[in-house]
DNA sequence: TGTACATCAGTGAACGCGCGTTCACTGATGTAC
DNA sequence: TGTACATCAGTGAACGCGCGTTCACTGATGTAC
């Protein structure tokens, strides 16, 4: 039908750059109230339109929530990817000596950025680990996206296993290290540690040493 | 002013019991449909009154969610501490063979049942654990039940220490341990492991028995 | 025990609000000849 | 290049809904003498 790069039609260009309009202002308010606070005519009102015209890029609130998930979860997933990428360049380039150590420091600094994007992110963390939205079912489109973590993860194990394989009880711990990331993530920012463990930090960078020694990195 | 027990007047009588039952339907449809479609209307329709009528027990809608959200946080204590006491009780009766042992069986008894509470209740589990309700903070009352899962494990590592104080190490790879127990719960609940670790069982064991041997028990 | 007054529970109507979604429409942009 | 028609974006009004909370009220329950 339409060219297939580059070359668009004003309309084209136009319904592209409304279409990513809509769903940043939508992330905004995400960061604001919360998924369950997100409403397309306050979205509509801030882009001066009028709510029905949301209607033509985001057939209902379900798709645009679905958006924004989806973009959650992949920027989640770019920051702990792009955390890895910088630190085997960064093993690379000090001449990767002593092996095995350049595996428990990406671990780690995956950990970090993670928890990094989920501390500037709290809604968007919250949308994508959190309770579920009430009534939202999440559909196919989005398992792709969830699946950036855990596909980093198993990147990091990958190059840390000195056979072809990983081992399966490697794979098991690096899973439960995996839940225990998430779930201390979850306490901080849900506020299971107000009172005793604030700030997180000490606490967090000890747990994540620990595990990688737990998973054999 | 009024008698300290037993003795009530009809009203009073009358009071406390709608006073729970209030409670109770709102549980209801928490359950039904989690806390932010909880309405206050809602709960004084099924009650057959009309809904200002509830302002005569709590002073508004918050107040009711704080009442569910501690008596969420009281039904898991519970849970948690029936779980060690008959572990408890069950280890005195086999005589209390092979000293060491029982604390490790003491902590997976507990975290079954941790895990057990929660899936049966999810929605109840998403309150108190979930990402937190919009627009809601809770206050102090809700810290004393907060409480109870936490110090119920830690009564555990004091059994176990042969020392009189719990070592600080154990002290804080028992934490880890809880973000984890915790961190699995709510991805199985909130279908972070759907299509992978389903149904977590297996996973859930395993991961209790490992991380019982990581704290030391 | 009986009466007079105070307390309290529950009623019904109302306020003011915001929401998601539909629909017939107008005017601008794009396309085929 | 110019015209006739088709496509599409955005409008504005409306539907139907439910919500939390307030308030003046009535009638029943409790208390003091």
């Amino acid at each position: 039908m339409s060219p297939p790069n580059a070359v668009k039609t004003a309309r084209e260009r136009a319904r592209a750059e409304l279409t990513r309009e809509i769903r940043e202002e939508a992330r905004r308010q995400l960061a604001a109230v919360g998924a369950n606070g997100l409403s397309l005519r306050a979205v509509a009102r801030e882009l001066g339109m009028v709510s029905s015209a949301l209607y033509r890029y985001y057939p209902s609130r379900d798709d645009l929530l679905t958006a924004l998930i989806i973009d959650a979860y992949n920027a989640i997933g770019a920051a702990a990817e792009a955390a890895i990428a910088e630190a085997g360049a960064g093993a690379a380039r000090d001449g990767a000596a002593r092996d095995g150590a350049p595996a428990r420091e990406t671990w780690a600094a995956a950990c970090r950025a993670i928890r990094a994007w989920a501390v500037a992110n709290p809604h968007e963390y919250a949308l994508i680990y959190g309770s579920p939205v009430a009534g939202y079912r999440a559909p196919e489109a989005t398992i792709g996206p969830a699946s950036r973590v855990p596909l980093a993860f198993a990147a990091i194990l990958e190059d840390a296993a000195a056979s072809a394989a990983v081992p399966g009880d490697m794979l098991v711990r690096a899973t439960i290290a995996w839940t225990q990331l998430f779930g201390m993530i979850s306490f901080e920012l849900f506020g299971q540690f107000v009172g005793s463990f604030e700030p997180a930090d000490a606490f967090f960078d000890h747990a994540v040493a620990q595990l990688a020694a737990f998973i054999g990195l």
